[in-house]
DNA sequence: AATATCAATCGTAATATTGCGATACAATTT
DNA sequence: AAATTGTATCGCAATATTACGATTGATATT
């Protein structure tokens, strides 16, 4: 136990619920949006904007890494950090899309 | 350890943080998909329309109903649930509001 | 009143996550 | 070559998550 029936879904709702998990910790919330907000993009500033440790902050990169949000360069000793335009635009039409699935209760229900 | 740091981050990085946790697991996102498509509601019909065990299903509930995006009503011994209109839209302006600041790159990084 | 039904909760086991300090490694600088 | 710098990784501790069977509790049904 402790791991997910992920076998057991569809492959969508599982790429969906991958893109969550990863947005699922305010320290990576605030990471993409210093990413996005571009003040940063070195993982030494990144650091330094957040209240995490290097090697905290290493791990959630690596996260967002592994979800495919952000891609990371080497430039010489330090690393920049960006979003990954193409799976970022797939998450957020695969959120979108859930959410549009709901169009409002018509009374229907409860 | 083990525990976030919640306070450390801005209070929407958390509620966001929350809806997307809420949104991490695929077994979440199927029954938010059937509560949509009102095959069912009925936390019977749920169990049965997904390959877990009538108590992990009720935990996902559970969770689902912690982070707002559902409610459940009691109809006897029958509980109908549903998507919670209202926190609903406001999760769903959240995860927009992130996804749309993000403008693509114009060959500024990496 | 006894029984059946539906759903929540408890207890437990396995695994994952969060966080940090210490260390390792690789590329610059001196 | 030695020292410095920037990141990743290791190892650990604390806590959280996922999953299930068994039990409980509450409402219906007989």
């Amino acid at each position: 136990m402790g791991t997910t029936k992920a076998e057991a879904f569809s492959v969508k709702d599982n790429k969906l619920a991958k893109y969550a998990k990863a947005l699922a910790h305010p320290a990576r919330v605030a990471i993409l949006k210093l990413l996005i907000n571009k003040q940063a993009c070195i993982c030494g500033d990144i650091v330094d904007g957040l209240p995490l440790s290097q090697s905290t902050v290493s791990q959630h990169l690596k996260e967002l890494k592994a979800a495919g949000l952000i891609k990371g360069d080497i430039e010489g000793v330090k690393v920049c950090y960006c979003i990954n335009e193409t799976e970022w635009n797939i998450a957020k039409n695969y959120m979108s899309d859930l959410f549009s699935l709901y169009k409002g209760l018509a009374g229907k229900c409860c």
